[in-house]
DNA sequence: CGGGTATTTGACGACTGTCAACGCCAGTGG
DNA sequence: CCACTGGCGTTGACAGTCGTCAAATACCCG
């Protein structure tokens, strides 16, 4: 699919066990995924894991890096769906659907699990709540896409730049991939990727940056962004952070 | 929930068999879903079916009728998410979700037929691929999610209007609801409303569809639009009719 | 060090929102 | 039957956000 995609490796070196956040499998299905699994990939930098359209043959879930969902827009541009992080479940299709819906490319180096869809719908006969677990999997992309519609639709950038930020600055928090103090995030976004994902320039998305950074919410730098108040800057965005699990 | 709700009635004057579009319970499940089905309820135009943040008792079939799934914003103003059409099954809500994540109103008068999630989720147990089938609702339901966002972040606002109504259309058209010269579709959404769905405000609504009308695309009248060339109006909107069926 | 990618900035214009006012129409009550 | 009333649609003037085009700078990798 990728000439930037490495070719499959048993995950011999980095066993389910040990992935916490691995969020398909549960432990009562380890030993079926075991035999079921097909392999391990490692993505290069921008390699693209599947594309918008394609025959859904594989899912797969995210053990390390960044990707982003996305969709192509018929001028070429490119509207940003949904940032991956590790432990995420990314390009499951059910049966009736021919070709994935979006496109998924890694933001960073990355390793992903691979599952054939079709293993993936044998595990369902047999784990009654192995769907439910996938329908929940899906309710909560749902839920994330309507709040990125509502941004979209009703927000300035200004907000939906924050709002990126703030809901992955949480996310990476319950990861714990934020420093001590909580102020400093690894950010490995350009700013074109952030202006795909809010429906901006890339130009604007600079400028308003800048704003950003003179109004004192956050300092993007290279690879990572520094939040002096992450309260003032959810509140800007309009963001609850979710109850502490 | 909503004092414009009629009381809940059998289903006896709407009996289930007669609904092709039911999506959720196929036949095999049909005397099950009979005896679980708890109520069929009468919506007065613009009364609420379901509110954002509420706990997640109910599942619904739409009779008929037309629904607006929206998203409230801090503001004061709403997203509009999705037009639901007779046959459209809204709002499930996986067990760990505590809240609707978005609401629902009628726009017109609607008959909706309503199940307690706790059955669904029972049926399912019962039921392999009813899991399946809600599985798969979902992912339609995510996919017209993306090309929203597709929408709102990338296109004008003559496209997303126009893409909402060439939508509507072919959906329509598959419920045997356009005219015979196949250039006449009810349209019961106020401008407003259109302009929730597009991220617009009403008054600019209005300008965009005196353009459309100047440029001969639609011409919205009251409770309805003619539509001289539908290719051209999709061709406009980046819209793709599926295949048929 | 060199070349490509990413960021930054300025000037300008188009698109869309805001505010305000008016008209149209249907339903209501006298 | 008619006046009233509230919702919805329409239009104008104006402002602000955001996109486009262009160019310069900074940074990374080889």
């Amino acid at each position: 699919m990728n000439e930037m995609r490495s070719p499959p490796t048993r995950c011999n070196d980095c066993p389910i066990r040990e992935k916490a956040l691995f969020q398909v499998v549960a432990d009562r299905y380890l030993a079926d995924a075991e035999s079921r699994r097909t392999a391990q990939y490692s993505l290069a930098a921008r390699a693209t894991l599947y594309q918008e359209g394609a025959p859904p043959t594989m899912a797969y879930t995210l053990f390390s890096g960044w990707l982003m969902l996305y969709r192509n827009h018929s001028d070429g541009s490119r509207q940003g769906l949904r940032i991956a992080l590790p432990g995420d479940f990314v390009g499951y299709m059910p049966v009736p659907i021919s070709g994935y819906s979006h496109g998924a490319f890694a933001v960073t180096q990355a390793v992903v699990c691979a599952f054939r869809q079709h293993d993936l719908h044998a595990m369902m006969e047999d784990h009654v709540d192995l769907a439910r677990h996938i329908t929940s999997i899906q309710a909560h992309y749902i839920a994330a896409c309507e709040t990125s519609m509502l941004g979209l639709g009703r927000k300035s950038a200004k907000e939906r730049i924050a709002y990126v930020v703030a809901e992955l600055y949480h996310r990476l928090a319950a990861r714990g991939e934020i420093d001590r103090e909580g102020q400093l995030m690894p950010f490995p976004l350009t700013q074109e990727m952030l202006g795909e994902l809010t429906g901006l320039t890339p130009v604007h998305t600079n400028r308003v940056l800048r704003k950003l950074r003179l109004d004192g919410f956050m300092t993007a730098e290279r690879h990572r962004i520094h939040i002096p108040d992450v309260g003032r800057l959810c509140e800007l965005a309009d963001y609850e952070p979710p109850e502490a699990a």
